[in-house]
RNA sequence: GUCCCCGUAGCUCAGCGGAUAGAGCGCAUCCCUCCGGAGGAUGAGGCCAGAGGUUCAAAUCCUCUCGGGGACGCCA
């Protein structure tokens, strides 16, 4: 709808398309939609109104300083949404969910994983081709510091990684392992097969433990191994490689950087001139290959492999990595132009009182315990609430994972967020359970009506109150809340979104009564709009990656 | 030192060029003869860090200052 609108304001002031006016949801009182073209181009609302076919609107007002407003006709609402006609576009590689061989899970890594399986649902939703990829760190100097712990103590766990770790005089040799690995000898391959193996085994439980959609490749850092030498090549063949300290490095000191960073406003005249990003090494001292190395590699492999897009979910702290990522295969006239796009789709990390969560310091949150802590506070609280529900099991499950998920999903993802156990373990208000609860109400509500068939029965005749009458327009937009989360890859648009949507429908269930109105037809009317109301938060939810549940 | 992100209610956060700045938690008061109270209603609580600018319009864009965090050649 709002597209169609979009069309008429083009129709009736063709001038419209050279400015980048707005369709907004305004304050329900004072319509549907809203346009600020008549404020951008200084011409009279009431002129441009005059112009407009006006067909599809209730009404079109003009209100404060020009907003021009729209209220749909009821009898459109109440049509219902067509699904989302696919839209083209080219391929995406989506990449998350990268952990490290040989370390816990913790809530980073959650973190990664619930926001790109997110935007992997709601891609999907809009009919994009895309393809979802874990990128296992099982590559780097890492696996030097995992051998030789194996080799002295025959097994790898936290503890002997961390005293290893500490030890300087075994820093060299541990690289060296690496090194070896990398040429090829056998006795380090195969302990590296083993824990890579092991370690897989282990994180590919994501995809239940967090009802993560399966993903589509595995390509881990190794994968690139042999892809590696080539690039080196392509790299001194452009002349970008050159040697420093021992190490091969691409000098991006004095690269410009174009525009501005994060694609702010161009740079005035007079403003500082664009700084280097650094220097990018390639290959390290040692001989060892570096991440950006691989990352090279993986960048390239996508675009043979017919990417035309490459997205990369990984915290703000890589941001300068993929900086100079992008800058590098500018340099080698594989990004940018016409060629394969890249972006770092970066998230705030979390913090824990104020600080960063690290192992270092001790104050890491394993996924397993705030997953294991979540569980028993959502049952503890099902046998209050409802004890004799059947499938426990199965609830408490979908319930701790709609809680953490949500929590995660529910900010915007720049921002660091600070882990408070009281707040994730709080099911009231703006929540993942308070918006399971909003649905299974419904359910229970059409359970008990025993009417089938409900979805064509809404009439536009009947009278809506203002709560009902937004209900209704609300659960007709989900495609156009689900294009803007895209637009700039915020899951939490669609999140805040759904909590508006649940709380309509508990406002409106207060006040409405559904299987108690003795008005036949407001009854069957309120039915219908319970069956609308619970498609779209099902679906929503669904989109999250939450599991929307008939009891809970 | 350079670069990046962030300073919005007591706390945790939405809002990121538009109409009176919102929510959750916490606090105060109210609502179960009524479809599930993981709910609903009302209220108190804000110089949107500060100062300049751009604009018809700034919490939102630009510049600077002050605070907090992060990243900056052999980790990934």
């Amino acid at each position: 709808m709002r597209e169609q609108i979009r069309q008429l304001i083009l129709q009736a002031i063709p001038e419209a398309k050279n400015i980048n006016f707005d369709i907004s949801y305004p304050d329900p009182k004072f319509g549907d939609y809203s346009t600020n073209a008549a404020l951008l181009l200084r011409q009279d609302a009431k002129a441009i109104v005059e112009q407009l076919d006006k067909s599809m609107f209730e009404s079109v007002s003009v209100a404060g300083p020009g907003f021009i407003n729209f209220r749909i006709k009821d009898e459109l609402l109440v049509r219902g949404v067509k699904g989302v006609r696919g839209v083209k576009g080219g391929r995406i590689l989506l990449e998350y969910f990268q952990p490290n061989i040989a370390k816990p899970l913790h809530v980073g890594h959650l973190r990664t994983a619930i926001i790109g399986d997110c935007l992997k649902r709601m891609l999907l939703y809009l009919g994009h081709h895309v393809e979802s990829d874990t990128h296992m760190g099982d590559w780097g100097t890492q696996f030097g510091y995992l051998i030789l712990a194996y080799k002295k103590f025959g097994e790898v766990n936290d503890k002997l990684y961390a005293e290893l770790n500490a030890d300087e005089s075994q820093k060299e040799a541990a690289k060296q392992e690496f090194v070896k690995l990398e040429q090829g000898d056998k006795e380090n391959r195969k302990i590296w097969q083993n824990l890579v193996d092991q370690s897989m085994k282990e994180f590919l439980k994501i995809n239940d433990l967090m009802d993560i959609l399966p993903f589509d490749h595995h390509w881990p850092e190794s994968f690139y191994e042999n892809k590696m030498p080539e690039i080196v090549e392509r790299l001194k063949v452009k002349k970008l490689l050159k040697s420093s300290q021992g190490a091969q490095i691409v000098d991006l000191e004095d690269v410009a950087v174009e525009g501005h960073p994060l694609g702010r406003a161009p740079l005035l005249e007079d403003a500082p001139p664009p700084r280097g990003l650094g220097v990018a090494i390639i290959i390290k001292s040692d001989g060892g290959t570096t991440y950006l190395l691989r990352d090279l590699a993986t960048f390239i492999f996508g675009k043979e492999q017919g990417f035309t897009q490459h997205l990369y979910v990984v915290d703000n702290r890589q941001a300068l990595h993929y900086r100079q990522l992008f800058e590098i295969l500018k340099l080698m006239g594989v990004m940018g132009g016409k060629g394969v796009k890249g972006e770092h789709i970066s998230y705030g990390f979390i913090s824990f009182k104020g600080e960063a969560l690290s192992t270092r310091k001790g104050n890491m949150v394993l996924a397993k315990d705030v997953i294991a802590q979540t569980e028993e506070k959502v049952a503890k609280i099902i046998e209050e609430k409802n004890s004799d529900l059947k499938e426990k099991p199965k609830v408490i499950k979908a319930v701790t994972k709609a809680a953490l998920k949500y929590f995660d999903l529910k900010h915007n993802r720049h921002s660091d967020i600070e882990f408070d156990w009281d707040e994730v373990l709080d099911f009231e208000g703006d929540s993942g359970p308070y918006l399971q609860y909003a649905y299974a109400r419904l359910s229970s509500i059409l359970k008990k009506s025993q009417i089938s068939n409900l979805k064509s029965q809404i009439n536009s005749k009947v009278q809506m109150s203002g709560t009902e009458r937004e209900l209704l327009f609300k659960s007709s937009i989900l495609p156009e809340i689900v294009e803007d989360a895209v637009k700039n890859y915020l899951p939490n648009v669609l999140a805040n979104y759904l909590y508006n949507l649940a709380t309509l429908i508990n406002k409106f269930y207060h006040e409405s009564p559904v299987l108690a109105e003795v008005d036949e037809a407001k009854r069957n009317f309120r039915l219908a709009l319970v069956s609308r109301a619970k498609d779209t938060l099902g679906k929503g939810l669904d989109l999250l990656g939450i599991r929307a549940l008939e009891e809970m």
